[in-house]
Order: structure tokens, then C-alpha cells, then sequence
DNA sequence: CGGCCTTGCGTAACCGATTCCGCGACCCAC
DNA sequence: GTGGGTCGCGGAATCGGTTACGCAAGGCCG
């Protein structure tokens, strides 16, 4: 700025004028000096704005990771909404661990404001956050205690919709597939096992060993072969699941992720067991795949790309206006009725 | 830090000399700001670090999306080995267009350095920045014409893997599905053709209308109904490309990805033909449910991860060193045989 | 014609960390 | 006891935009 000041013999703030737009400039003084920045290729550099404005136009973004496709596509709507809006995504990925020091580092980056799409349950360090008005949005995860902005899919809606789709289709015996921590810990599990309970009264609880990445995995059995894909994780992790019971006491399963639900069949077919014709298997998430598998899966479709946008859509506004008041936003999720859940009628009838 | 100095009844210099450990400084003093700024819960502001010393630690990645898992997984190795030296990455996605100017809002933003994962193919841009020694490393993605580090797959050899995997299990008729605009635009396809047609000197072309991305795929379909996934999206292309085939006059189809291959294999199923007996199907890219699907889909594993940690690494070597000659990486791919190419043996003797 | 307002532009401070330069005190040796 | 060196520290400039303040010229009004 200083060269094209010289150049057009004129002070630095009038060749911010003529950048900028702002302020009272001549039209012809404004017409040279933009002409020579142009031609000068002059770029404005964004972290000396940034200092001098406090506002830097970078949101900080935290994701246990993106290999699951799950925050893969909510990550996409976050940064398609910021794009348009001219501001950048500052991504980390916790891993299931260290999520506290990355937000320190972002935030001695200066973002703008955060959005945590992460795991861990601790409501202490995001409170003080929140009380030095840091602007933050949580996507789908509910930390208790805390007030919050909040955008999520509506989980008790789905499994209502999951519970309500079993019932229908004459299953009575279901079980409900969930990590050893849920769904006491993760509050979208919960809100699932409630909203499958209010349809089944009698749904059973299956619990496995939590599985959140393969660092953690590999913390957790130091000796074991490191799985190589989160889908083999999760079928070490089911398998262990299956193994203490007594054959198979139901004749559907409600499995919270897609992975899940895939390491499940394999188990199930493994033990001689036929799906959906002996027991009917449903997932959570619709990945990509799962309209190919065998059978192919009955799930939940999260508006996972909208719920990205709305986040990030959300927080431009509590970063505008830093005293709105906290708020949950619960999208509606979608059932996507495939054959893993045949109904016990179609097999009763051979 | 000048709050600090004030406090410790010192100069700010001081206070940096404290903090940072550089220079000469008293224990004693260095031990009473320290212990001042921790109690004043002090961070530094690293924009102001950035600005002055011309180093941000901020690392621009461009990748077209993320949903593809391909470039979630490369992701994943870029952002982990970022993290170990305290780096950050700022992601942006290009979506199939746009690529330049998000390479130029990075720029703006004064990262140290840039990696590019994307799909355009125009050097002058990168010449430009080369030439300006903007320290980039291309993933999985050749520039003609261009000296510029680059890190993939050995394409090449994977071609070779497959061409020789359905030669062994008997195939004979293989055909080669590519997009429209590979393989002379896509280099990595380009390899991997070249790779297959060394085994297979017959190897047949078949080749279907490009898809990138849904905001791609409506803009060349703008009144078709929006797939909702990326699966949708090739089962769409896939569909067309066999449209206009009379009969099926292949024994084997060698799919550029993971996606067209199970959208391939829907197609033929619903053409009445099975796979593997009728029609040998291979892949690429080992997505996450091909061991899932029906049949499960024999493919070829990239290091993607490893690709993105080599990236990175790559790019910090640079950004201390900048006139390291340019290099090229290949790392091999590995094949992962399942039951979508199972030999032609066995469906010869029922 | 003097007071007042608008226009066009410059001066200097500022954001916060980093760095160059140098000064006074002190130690050691010749 | 004086020259040379080290130690501990401060002053001020710097990175590159942004902004508060103010000044001179010119126009308009009463």
C-alpha cells in the first residue's frame, strides 16, 4: 500500500479510500490509484486487517475427524455457507482427544467464532468460553448444562420413525445397538433411545465397546492388529458385542450408526443367522453405500449438509449479534426404508 | 503482553524475552513474567506473530469436496501430520470451479504454503505462483507442463495389479470406465489406463458423461431432479453410459472408482446380467462398505492417508527450504480381492 | 464579506508480537 | 585503573491495513 501511495503521490488513507470504498475520495484520485493497484497486482493482506479489525473473517472448526462421511458431508455445508460469505474454515480434527488445546490454538488464531462438532463432555471449559463471549455453535452434540447454540438433527424424531417403521413391519422384540458410554454421554443416542421407547416399551438395550477412532482404538488394546478402516474397527467392536450372549434374543436391532448396522449383519450372517428374514436390522445415517450392501439397509438420512449450513449460517449471526439468545435448532430426519427390515409377513409366507 | 510488562514493572521486550526464551534475560525476571502471564491467562495473538515475522502456520488446502471419502481420507493425513508441528490447515473446497480464486483468498490470508487436491488443469496459474516461490505440493493430480512437487498413488501400477488380477482369474474381454473427459485430461486415470492396457493390450474404452459434483451435475442437468448423494449421482452417469450398448459385449469392467463400480454393477444387474458369473467388475479406491456390498467389490487400496502425511511433510521441507528441486512421490497401491472379479473357473464348473 | 458547511486529502496513532540497536552496570585482565 | 567483554534490559521501529482527527480550499448563505 505504501509502494502504490508513492507511486500515485498520495498518502496511504487515500489509497485505503480508494480500496475500500470508504470515506470521501475524488473520483479521478480514486480512479488512478485503483488503476495502479491493479496493475501493481496488489493484494490486500488479510491477517494486517485482521489485527487491526479484530475480525478476521476464519471460523474455527472442530471435528473428531472426517474419515466417517458423517462429518464429511456436515463439514460441506459449514464450509459452503461460509464460502459464500467470503470467510474461511480453520479445521482441526480432534481424534477423540486434545479437543481443548485446539480450541486454544484457534482461538489464538483469532477465528471469529467456533463450531465444535466434537465429543467429549466436559461443560466447564465451554462455559468460561461462553461467559468471555465467544461466539460458538454445537452441531449435534447437547452439552448438558450448557446454553448454548445448538443445531442437530432430531434424534428422538428418529427414532421414533426407526421405532414406528419396526412396528409396522411386525417386529416386537427389538434391541437397541449402542456404544458402552451412550447413551447416558452422547445426548443425540439418548434422545433416540427415547424416541425408540416411546414406540417400544420394551426395547432392550445392547451395549459394545465404545469406538470412536483407530488412535483410540489402538490406546485401548496397545497389542492388537491396528485395524486399517473404521468399518473393521467396528466390526472388531460388535463382534465383542455378540459374544457373551446366549444365541440371539431379538428379532430386530436398532444399530446408532450405519457401521454398525453393516458390522452387525456380518456378525448376525456369521453366526448362521439370516437378515432381515430372522432378525431385521436398521441403521443411522444413510452413508453413501448402503443402498449396495446385502441386504441393502433400512436407516435414518440425516440432513447432515443442512444442519452444516444452518450451523455456520447461525453463528454469522451470533458473531453480528453477540446477545441473541441461545437456541436449538432439531431438523427432521428422513427414513429410508430398504430390505434389511423386510417385513415378518414377506417371511412368514415362504 | 503490554499489560503484562506493566504488572512485572518491565518493558515489553522483556516480557518477550520471557515468554519466547529468545535472548538474554535475568531468571529471576524471566520467572516473575512468566509467572504474571500465566496468572493473567495470557495467549499470544498469533496474528500479530504472522505479521511480523511473515510465518503464520496456517497450511491452504484445496480439495474439490469431501464427501467422496477419497479426499476425506487424504485430508485426514494432511491435517495429522500438521497437527504434530503445531500447524493449521485452512480448508477450502473448490467444488469443481472457483478453484483460482480460493487459492488467491489463501494467499490473502498469508498462508506459508498450499495443497493442492483438485481437478482443473491449467498451469499458467501454479507457473505464476512458482514462479512467485509459493510453496505447493499437488496431490493425486499431475499438472502438465508443470516442475511442482506432486504425491499419489502409483497409478500406473495399479492399472497393473488389476489388468494382471482379472487376467489370473481368467477374464479375456475387460473394458476400461473412464469419464468423458479422462483419460486425456485426468492424469491419474491416464496412468492407470496405461498401466492396464500393458496386460491387456485389448482393453476396451467406455466412457460416460463427467460428474464432479451435484452443484456440477445440475448445472449441465439443470431441470433433472437434484440427486441427493454422490451415489445417486453415478448410478445416474453410469446408467447413461450403458444406454446406448448393444448387449454387453465385455467379460469384465475395470471402474475408475468405487462408486461407479457399484453403480456399474446395478446397472447389469438390472440389465439381467451377474457379476462376477457373467461380468467381472473391479474398482477403485477400497471405499469403506465395499466390503459390504453384493458382491462384495474387489478393489484397489490407495495409501491415502500416507499420501496426505507425505504431502505435508513435503510442504514443510519446502517452506524451509525453498529451493529443494521439485520431486514427484508414487506410492504403491495395494490390491484388495474380493468377490465381484472371482474367477472364471468357478462359474465355469457348476 | 464573515460564518459555516462540505469536499478531498494528509498526519499520526493503533492493533500486538517481534527485532534491531544500544546503554548502563558489572566483571575480568592487563 | 582503564580497555574490552558480557549481562540484563529498554526504546523505538516494524509488519500492513485501519481509523480518529484535523486542515485547507471552495461553495453557499445571510
Amino acid at each position: 500500500m505504501d509502494e502504490i501511495a508513492r507511486q500515485a503521490g498520495v498518502s496511504k488513507t487515500t489509497v485505503y479510500r480508494a480500496l475500500s470504498g470508504q470515506g470521501r475520495i475524488g473520483e479521478s484520485t480514486r480512479r488512478r490509484v485503483l488503476d495502479i493497484a491493479e496493475r501493481a497486482g496488489y493484494r490486500p493482506n488479510r491477517l494486517a486487517r485482521g489485527l487491526r479489525r479484530a475480525r478476521t473473517g476464519l471460523i474455527g472448526v472442530v471435528v473428531p475427524g472426517i474419515e466417517g462421511q458423517f462429518y464429511a458431508r456436515l463439514l460441506e455445508g459449514v464450509e459452503k455457507a461460509l464460502q459464500d460469505v467470503d470467510h474461511r474454515v480453520l479445521l482441526t480434527m480432534s481424534r477423540g482427544q486434545r479437543e481443548y488445546e485446539l480450541v486454544e490454538s484457534l482461538l489464538d488464531m483469532q477465528v471469529d467464532g467456533l463450531i465444535v462438532a466434537s465429543e467429549t463432555d466436559e461443560p466447564e471449559f465451554y462455559t468460561r468460553l461462553l461467559e468471555r463471549r465467544v461466539p460458538i455453535v454445537f452441531i449435534d452434540r447437547e452439552v448438558p448444562g450448557l446454553h448454548a447454540d445448538l443445531v442437530a438433527t432430531d434424534h428422538f424424531q428418529g427414532g421414533v420413525l426407526l421405532g414406528e417403521h419396526l412396528r409396522e413391519r411386525g417386529y416386537r422384540r427389538p434391541a437397541f445397538l449402542s456404544m458402552t458410554d451412550s447413551p447416558r454421554r452422547i445426548g443425540s443416542v439418548e434422545d433416540r433411545w427415547c424416541g425408540f421407547r416411546s414406540v417400544f416399551r420394551n426395547a432392550a438395550l445392547l451395549e459394545f465397546p465404545f469406538v470412536a477412532s483407530a488412535e483410540r482404538y489402538q490406546e485401548d488394546h496397545p497389542e492388537a492388529p491396528q485395524p486399517e478402516t473404521f468399518s473393521e474397527l467396528c466390526r472388531h467392536a460388535v463382534a465383542g458385542a455378540l459374544e457373551p450372549l446366549d444365541g440371539f434374543p431379538y428379532d430386530s436391532v436398532f444399530a446408532q450408526y450405519d457401521h454398525f448396522a453393516l458390522a452387525l449383519i456380518d456378525a448376525l450372517k456369521a453366526a448362521g443367522l439370516r437378515v432381515p428374514e430372522d432378525v431385521g436390522v436398521v441403521g443411522f445415517d444413510d452413508h453413501d453405500f448402503t443402498g449396495y450392501t446385502e441386504p441393502s439397509l433400512t436407516t435414518i438420512r440425516q440432513p447432515l449438509r443442512e444442519i452444516g449450513l444452518q450451523a455456520a449460517r447461525r453463528l454469522l449471526e451470533r458473531i453480528e449479534e453477540p446477545d441473541l439468545p441461545a437456541a436449538a435448532l432439531r431438523l427432521p430426519p428422513r427414513l429410508i426404508a430398504r430390505r434389511s427390515s423386510e417385513p415378518l409377513a414377506a417371511k412368514e409366507q415362504p
